[in-house]
RNA sequence: CGGGGCAUGGCGCAGUCUGGUAGCGCACCUGGUUUGGGACCAGGGGGUCGCAAGUUCGAAUCUUGCUGCCCCGACCA
């Protein structure tokens, strides 16, 4: 993308309503503009980055075995009567009525609807194991939206429903997503710790939190520091998942409201103890026949019998992962995106537009690179080298390619490592082939 | 929802206390000089001062009401 035909706003300055880092440089860079509060424009910056996390959200999913759908935004009141939640959600959800006075919701969450579609489609236990999802936006009329996108009114959510004929397929269909969300989290370039949390009136074990370290994180986290080098498991769901998965759910790993500071002294010895604070992504429950029952979600068993089946949900805040892999991943100078989910991978900064040889190894640079498959953002503007230099850091694409006059004509090419600001002078060729894999830390 | 704060050009702000017809920096446009980390000179465009009533000869400024946004707290992916 060359960057005169591009859409970037970049703002010089710190605008005054963003507190924390991440809305500051979301905003700085172009990515996302204010409509209300907790409500936001996607500008194509941000929404490229969208756009990758959600794909990598899409393919584990599809890889652990669920099915894409697409619920809409809007929900008739009725189904949320049946579950008796529409009295329940209080204010937090927001109410519609219609032309002809037909009471309506903007959908907080899903787990009535997509029971609605799976009882009125699923009669039988030969067609369980089930796992639905979709990645839809959401509206929760929060007290108090703040953090930009991470805890706005309106957010992209990948949502997950698993339906399972008894208690024991539906523990399983719960390790799969817990595998998932590893897989996920790590491919974002994040470290997301599951962490034991409430389970609500269900009990059990069976509701994780999956937490990434940041200081600007909303709870405070306590955790055995082992936890935080354990590879992502592979996807193979066939194995044995409770293996899989003990590696992870066997140590401490608590958020304050969890947080027993007895159990933590005994289990983690001191050079282990990790306490610091995070920011959930992503959160996994189990929660049996809770609307099963109340809407008559059933299916005839092998025995010829009715039963309400097991249900689980599973969430990924897509939009506020935007903003959280921000608050990881950032300096001084701006955002620095991991490379699964950088806008584009390369910007290729001309420092003097206009200058027959910049101009002409600029362009073989930007078709050669493209052509590959990567993205490049073309900062081809006749601007001033340093604006360049400040607006490439501040939109943290991983490599930057800086062609000037003078390299020009010796054919050179200057590589920069945002992350660790490494630079090297290399030749076409060389240049080519660093540029089209990821940067080393 | 309780407490605090803000609202003046695209962004950041001054002016409000003490009423006199709106200003600064950045950005933008034109011309020139510049050109490897946010240049300089000259000229220029852009503002119903959040909205509505009121007080006054006169309101960005004072009064009342409303709206929006931000921060702290209780709640959430």
């Amino acid at each position: 993308m060359r960057l005169t035909d591009y859409f970037l706003p970049t703002l010089k300055e710190d605008p005054a309503e963003a507190q924390i880092v991440s809305h500051r440089l979301m905003l700085r860079a172009g990515m996302v503009r204010q409509s209300a509060a907790g409500i936001y424009s996607w500008l194509p910056l941000g929404l490229r980055v969208l756009r990758k996390i959600e794909a990598i959200v899409r393919e584990e999913q599809n890889l652990a075995g669920a099915i894409e759908v697409l619920m809409p935004t809007l929900q008739p009141a009725d189904i949320w009567r049946e579950s008796g939640r529409y009295e329940d959600y209080g204010k937090e959800m927001l109410r519609i009525t219609d032309r002809a006075d037909r009471d309506l919701l903007y959908g907080p969450t899903n787990e009535e609807l997509i029971t609605q579609i799976f009882r009125d489609n699923v009669r039988s236990y030969k067609q369980l194991p089930c796992n639905l999802y979709h990645i839809q936006w959401k509206f929760r009329d929060e007290i108090r939206p703040r953090f930009g996108v991470m805890r706005g009114r309106e957010f992209l959510m990948k949502d997950a429903y698993s339906f399972d004929i008894d208690e024991a397929s539906a523990r399983l269909a719960y390790q799969k997503m817990f595998v998932a969300y590893l897989r996920t989290f790590a491919r974002l370039g994040l470290r997301a710790l599951p962490m034991a949390a409430d389970t609500g009136p269900i009990g059990g074990d069976l509701s994780h939190e999956f937490i990434i370290l940041a200081d600007t994180g909303e709870s405070e986290v306590f955790c055995h520091a082992d936890l935080l080098d354990r590879p992502a498991p592979e996807p193979d769901y066939s194995a044995d998942l409770d293996a899989v998965i003990a590696p992870f759910t066997s140590l401490y790993a608590r958020t304050d409201e969890k947080h027993e500071p007895q159990i933590f002294e005994a289990e983690v010895s001191a050079d282990k103890q990790v306490m610091a604070r995070g920011i959930e992504v992503g959160h996994i429950f189990y929660f049996g026949q809770k609307y099963s029952e109340p809407m008559q979600c059933r299916v005839t068993g092998a025995d010829g019998k009715e039963v309400a089946v097991y249900g689980g949900s599973y969430g990924i805040g897509v939009s506020r992962l935007v903003g959280g892999i921000i608050e990881a991943c950032h300096d001084e100078n701006g955002i620095v995106w991991p490379w699964a989910v950088a806008p584009f991978q390369i910007g290729l900064i001309n420092l003097k537009p206009g200058d027959a040889k910049t101009d002409k190894l600029s362009e073989r640079l930007y078709k050669t690179l493209t052509h590959k498959g990567l993205d490049v953002l073309y900062d081809n503007r006749d601007e001033r080298a340093g604006g360049k230099f400040s607006d490439m850091d501040l939109i943290g694409l991983p490599w930057q390619a800086v062609i000037g006059p003078r390299g020009a004509v010796a054919g050179e090419i200057e590589v920069k490592n945002r992350k660790n600001g490494d630079k090297q002078t290399l030749d076409f060729g060389a240049a080519c082939a660093l540029l089209a894999e990821p940067p080393s830390d």
